[in-house]
DNA sequence: TATGAATGAGCCTTCATTCAT
DNA sequence: GATGAATGAAGGCTCATTCAT
């Protein structure tokens, strides 16, 4: 691993623990196993390490949802398996997503962030046209705008679950399945035969 | 106006203007027109405002909102003034909603924050139960969820044009347009004659 | 009791408890149940309290001491007692004793510090005159720079063992014993039949 | 000399111009030329210079006093040279006793402390162990109870004539002998014929 | 006399950044 | 490239003191 990746590491990793206000680039380097003065080789000040945070966010976002997402399931089953995977990157990873809010209010790096997410919602816009083009889904929408709401909506409901440590499993999948029901709704699907 | 006041308004106006970490209690203290010391008298820290802000801004939502949605309006008519009303805090107040997930981020005072929207939150569930009463609204949802959801939905909506400085009008309008038939097919509303 | 009574006692019992670097005026006033602004009617800062507060000190100590020391007991028997006294006073006031040599190095009241201890010199000198009048004394002494030598020597034993939270009962009373002997040995005391 | 030197030599100095409790950190620095951040690479904070000072203190009292105290010498000599040399140094170090004192009352780091002084009691203590085997002393004390008693005694009485500026030459010769006096006898030394 | 809210100078402390090795 | 001791600017915070009531 370069020393470049493990800065990165080791940066989400103590921002997890101690939070973002309260880290510093010494916590960093210490993590790191790296001197002090190392960490400038690589980075120009401690905000330029949001924007790098951000994609390896978003990259492992969409490994999980991936990862989850069958290719043979059916739409339906394919949004609702795209639900889960929110809800677990939101369950595992809830203080990185304030960090990215947090970072996103803090930094003059707006510009690098409005590309982090593209992958995301092309990826699910790809999703919905298909649908769209099987017929089982109303088409009075605008596919990619579409694409953000529901992330948007998606990873809002996660949070309000998961941001209060509220961890009750039957309210987490209540939560589910109202925001499922929710989507599905509004993309007013209906079977394709 | 008490120096509580004067101390919170200040703090408003600077992290609009600085940004909340480069915003420090010299700087408020300094808009707000007192001594160093005075802001100590009130707030055990930077951080103590958070919530106390958050709470300003909900009253502020909420008045705008009320303004907004007229009585005699249809349920339908409603939902689109409560779409623009939220869209106008965002475009207003666009930096102080990042202020308040950043500092849900960096606060130990989540406590606090879980009960500031509830107002909020319940002004929503009242007017879906009318709807859902009226029988124009489809009966399959939990109402306190939905509310949350919807309002979820719409501020990330909201954010999704403002927060990079979008301010091109139609890219507004239309991404109006698109979260209202979103929500309005997600209740599933149809016409009560 | 009057205000500056109240002060004063008050600041005895908030620097027994919080030490002297820590303690403040407000602490002070707090603990008096007066007002901020009150103190500086009696006393123009903090340190102007530590003359008045070693003068309380050595009177209590005068207090103990002429409880202790019976008038009818002999010379060696009344020494015994004096001992005893003055580690009472450094088992129950060994904070107060080293809050006043911290304040004589930090006033510039000494030339008030040097009278403090005067009335208790005044008192051993009285005795060791008896005792020497009395013939049961060795007299190649100069009886004041004697009382003074007495009186360090015995407040130092005491401290060096109620200085470490040394409460071990058979240690006191051995570092007693000693101090007693060093003493009646230096004196050239011999029974006066 | 390495920074950590730079700074204990550094606050040395100023503790004795200025004070223990009106001396800051800043003037520490400033003293021993070095940036502010650096002095806490070496310190968590002023308080806990003090037994690096008390140190430091003790060596020196202990190389003066080895200095003056001659190995041919009778013990009765080595006792006046060894009174010499404890009223030299509180001359020369009068503030750094106070401030000793000073820094007893007002620390947490009293176990050190308790070390601190030990090889100077041990010192008196071999001292005393050679006299009683040669047979010139009485022989019913507790050694280093007593080593530790005539330390106290000695230095208490050094600082009664140096701590008010008292530098009245007769008056220092007459205090020196009556101490040496009270010692002498309170050992019961007797010519070794 | 008594109050206590307000003051602001100045201390402590942190921490991003540099630079000689 | 890598190091880490040193820097010093700057922020947080305290607290003795004042003054209008």
């Amino acid at each position: 691993m370069s020393k470049k990746e493990a800065i990165v590491h080791a940066a989400i990793q103590v921002f997890r623990e101690k939070g973002i206000e309260k880290t510093t680039v010494s916590h960093i380097v210490k993590a790191a196993g790296i001197a002090q003065g190392t960490f400038y080789l690589y980075f120009p000040s401690k905000l330029a390490l949001m924007p790098v945070i951000a994609e390896e966010m978003v990259e492992k976002t969409m490994e999980i949802v991936k990862e989850n997402v069958q290719d043979e399931a059916s739409f339906e089953e394919k949004l609702e398996q795209f639900v889960d995977a929110i809800f677990v990157v939101a369950r595992d990873y809830n203080e990185i997503q304030a960090l990215i809010y947090a970072g996103l209010a803090s930094t003059e790096h707006l510009k690098e962030w409005e590309t982090v997410y593209d992958p995301f919602y092309k990826w699910l816009s790809e999703l919905l046209k298909e649908a769209e083009q099987a017929d089982i889904m109303r088409k009075t929408m605008h596919i990619e705008r579409t694409a953000k709401l529901v992330i948007g909506l998606v990873e809002s409901a996660a949070e309000q679950v998961y941001l209060y440590d509220n961890t009750d499993e039957t309210e987490v999948k209540q939560q589910k399945a109202e925001v499922l029901s929710f989507v599905c709704h509004a993309l007013g699907i209906h079977p394709s035969n």
